[in-house]
DNA sequence: ATAGTCCTTTGCAGCGCTGCAATGTAACCT
DNA sequence: AGGTTACATTGCAGCGCTGCAAAGGACTAT
């Protein structure tokens, strides 16, 4: 009472192995007597295709693999929550990989190693990876790459209009009064990139309302995390003129600025206005919920999905593309003292 | 110039095929100078094994799969982080697999699909399965459950020891002085085991302490989540005689709670005190930060990883065992004004 | 010198499936 | 009736690797 093979159930319906082959993979031309057959002995042998043998034999695997810095922030989490269920309805599962930001291991994946195989195509958020460490990879490897990496015109990009959004969060700061603004999440070296966007805005929202940018108020940090915000709200806020609102890079790294500005006593939005980026979920429930710039995530992950199995499918190199989901702001408390 | 395989090296190394898979495999007795003949010959061609060949030959895919009902929820995605790098370390890829807590997608994915053959392991929390639906597993699949779901001794079982647990955190709850104490997430249905030995605990603490139970005070969800958790609150605060403490069955409802008993102008902990249970990111740097208990997570994901892989390796039936890793009480300041 | 021992290397067969192209058969046309 | 078309079904070969067991070669002991 082993596992039967297609060969088994061959013999027990009295046709080819090829013909349950046509029936198991739902080919058209098979006479619904001859069907019936075979599904009859399907059922009685409990047969079922070895996924194994298939890969080897048509040289695909079906899987997908999503490579992202870290999986306990939740914007991933979130993006992944959409990217599998909609891999698999269109029949790929998905391999999650984790690399710290760590360039070396992003190369590494993206490289020609022997787990190139298991895949047949890759979305990734790179953190570590240069513009040429990117055309580096193999390439014939099906890629999307999430998060701000401008394409080459061989890979897939997605994302959101990280300048236009930014600008809003900072025109939003504008609107309710602010003018002494600060930016937490800058990173000036050449693979930070996306947050480069981010900065940008920041400037042309204030070139757009003809103040000046103090750059002394533009705090770099190595991640996007709370810890950072916090270590770097405190430094903004033990200046002798500290700001009075703050543009943080990320929820997470508002939700660390929040916390040092409330351990100090300040009031937010009053004292200092704070608003963030990404939507995730803890900031509709901290105290103060936090205003943010909300991507469309669950169009970004079907996106990237779709993409990528297009460009599986197809047999030509496909046209590197810039995609954008749309975004929204989303005013809450840290900068609205009272939102409905 | 397309992929070398196995027989292109050997040719070019003049020996076997054979043999360049003894050192691509690190079979001992190849001679040194075999062995590096066959390298310079791998290096020339820049071979890489195809997986996908060796699967099928072996019979195994090297893959493990991980199924959790919700990605985003940071307890689990803090458990991936520590199970991927460690079952990468033993070689094995990993794969994810969410379920939403529905039990059908469950017990498909516990069953004897054709998926089966994609990994040689499963870890899963489980939401929906009854214990019925457990032993209606492949019975060739090695197995490893997280929460709680004890063991039919066919499959281990990683956890902590809840009950505990949840006795120490009521207690905490008893020794700042509350008396009249609710808990949130108690799930008095078949599948709810993990949220009842948590409410044990609770009982057991009141009891410990002579204090009685009062019945109305404990609150059924049926997630573990913010929303709950704010609803659950809202029932709590809207009756005559609300309670002077909260204890949540995860941090998430607490998280959800406190939010509900903030914009009641309610003041946490003095006016009501709350405890999660998990130790999440978010409990760290919300305002208040959130008494919780802390389950080593990482132990529970290595244990599991660790167990998984010697069941996989093991020709022989493993007996199926309980693993408790450890937890500690921390106290923030939800339930205590003044933390360190 | 011959037999015995040990270790490196090899050949064979097959894991279970699919791509391709061809076969056989039934249905159609003139 | 003979020839053609259409389509269900099949056979072959091979994807690239590994398990197994045996072959070959070097070396030791007598």
């Amino acid at each position: 009472m082993g596992e039967s093979t297609l060969r088994d159930v061959a013999e027990l319906a009295g046709v080819s192995p090829r013909t349950v082959s046509n029936v198991v993979n739902g080919y058209a031309r098979v006479t619904d007597a001859t069907r019936s057959k075979v599904e009859h002995a399907i059922a009685v042998l409990g047969y079922r295709p070895n996924v194994l043998a298939r890969n080897l034999a048509t040289g695909r695997s079906g899987q997908i693999v999503v490579v992202v810095p870290y999986l306990d922030t939740p914007y991933f989490a979130e993006l992944l929550q959409t990217i599998i269920p909609t891999a698999r309805k269109a029949g790929y599962n998905v391999l999650v990989d984790q690399t710290d930001g760590d360039r070396d291991h992003e190369v590494e994946l993206i490289g020609r190693g022997p787990r190139r195989f298991l895949f047949d195509g890759m979305i990734i958020s790179p953190l570590g990876l240069s513009q040429e460490d990117l055309s580096l990879r193999d390439p014939t490897l099906p890629l999307v790459v999430l998060g701000e990496r401008p394409s080459d015109g061989t890979f897939d990009h997605v994302g959101i209009d990280d300048v236009a959004a930014a600008t809003e969060a900072v025109r939003h700061l504008i609107s309710i009064g602010r003018r002494r603004i600060a930016a937490i999440g800058d990173q000036p070296y050449p693979t930070g990139e996306a947050a480069q966007l981010r900065t940008r805005g920041f400037r042309a929202a204030h070139t757009a309302a003809g103040l000046p940018v103090d750059e002394s108020l533009i705090i770099s940090t190595t991640r996007f995390n709370r810890a950072d915000g916090a270590t770097a709200m405190a430094a903004l806020l033990d200046r002798a003129d500290p700001p009075d609102a703050v543009f943080c890079y990320s929820d997470l790294v508002a939700s660390g600025a929040i916390h040092t500005a409330l351990q100090r006593r300040l009031r937010v939005p009053e004292d200092i206005a704070v608003i963030g980026y990404d939507d995730i979920e803890d900031g509709r429930y901290g105290r103060p919920t936090i205003s943010t710039i909300s991507p469309d995530k669950k169009a970004i992950a079907q996106l990237a999905v779709e993409r990528l199995i297009m460009r599986i499918g197809s047999t030509e190199p496909v046209l590197g593309v810039e995609l954008r989901a749309a975004h929204r702001l989303i005013p809450r408390e840290s900068t609205l003292r009272d939102v409905p």
